[in-house]
DNA sequence: GAAATGATAGTCTGTTTCGGACGGTCCATT
DNA sequence: AATGGACCGTCCGAAACAGACTATCATTTC
């Protein structure tokens, strides 16, 4: 019972099992796949290990049907009822962490020339633009369905692919390392940009 | 020299030593700690790690002071300026991940009440003011001196805590699960919201 | 009703990552 | 030259990770 420090992921197991009812891995892969693991990806052999910990752990029980695929189908005791809770009690303090590849190459834009970098954005931009459709069908799908919470989630990730729509739409017209157009009256006589 | 594929880890390194000339591990890490760190944490004994591969593979060069701390200084070689600008030519496809233990909590907030979920809100929103307040500082700090490559992903980054306050403000004064207080023309008459 | 097929479900393993403990080195002060 | 604190680097156990692999089940085909 001694609880041997809980990662994201234990969270993450033990607030499926809490919300959703005795699941197998398999139902958590599904489970994540079609919400939090949008933004945040779990390899499914996590899926299938941290149960057993936390069975070990005596925060969920396990039954294992015994022919067949000899599902292990794990369920929230008590004290993991009780350890979610608890967490969910005290806010997380660690910042959030975006990890973005296209945004490392933004950020070595100047060791390419700008046309590449308008690539890169246009590539990023309309990446986004399907993430975002991907997004709103969904939000229409599961509106109905899915809770209010998971709801608010998808909420916030179709605001940031907003977000990075225009924010990469920007560098396309105005790749860094432009010279800012100032609002000027007088007219520029024909200097062109540098590089 | 057959490039045993490059991570994410090795791209920072490369692209860090082409941009600033050559550096030592700690060098990298403070440069990391002071840009690109603040989304996307790179562990310093990571940055101690991959240059050595990347000299393996011919991408960096190497020159270790023979006594004291026995620094070793990193230069980037021809092929390893050719690797990195060959990356940059390709945008990245995967999407970007959003890890944040918030959004983790919030998703579970059904498991709590509408209290909790407030608080957990409030704590949010105050720690991306902060988060804010220091991209701010920043920005006017090395406005000068950074070039403009970084700048424009600090950009993004500033711009994202602004929209994780206003969604946790939102949050803050609905909750989710709340009834949604439709427009209406003719008046209600003094029907109290359920729960 | 056996074989083939494809979707479903779970296990396993070799690497890599990660966090942090630990131990040196250097410098300023006394 | 001793002390203390900042600077710098290595190392290690634990966890994460990707993905190959195996097994089960449902459906179709002959």
């Amino acid at each position: 019972m001694s609880t041997p420090k809980l990662t994201p992921t234990s969270y993450l197991v033990l607030g499926l099992v809490a919300q959703h009812g005795p699941a197998t891995s398999y139902d958590l892969k599904q489970l994540v796949q079609s919400s939090i693991g949008y933004f945040w990806p779990f390899p499914h052999s996590q899926l299938y290990a941290e149960p057993s910990r936390l069975v070990e752990a005596g925060l969920l029980g396990e039954v294992q049907e015994p022919g067949g695929r000899r599902r292990r189908r794990f369920s929230i005791t008590a004290a993991g009822r009780s350890e979610i809770r608890s967490w969910l009690g005290q806010p997380a303090r660690q910042p959030s962490e975006i990890r973005d590849l296209g945004l490392l190459q933004l950020f070595f834009g100047a060791l390419s020339d700008s046309s590449t970098v308008v690539e890169l954005a246009r590539a990023q931009r309309d990446a986004h633009l399907e993430r975002r459709a991907g997004y709103e069908a969904l939000k229409e799908d599961v509106a109905q369905v899915a809770d209010a919470h998971a709801l608010a989630t998808l909420e916030l990730g179709l605001r940031f692919e907003k977000l990075a729509i225009r924010f990469w739409e920007g560098i396309v017209s105005k790749p860094p390392g432009t010279p800012t157009p100032k609002k000027r009256r007088g007219r520029d006589p024909g200097r062109l940009p540098p590089r």
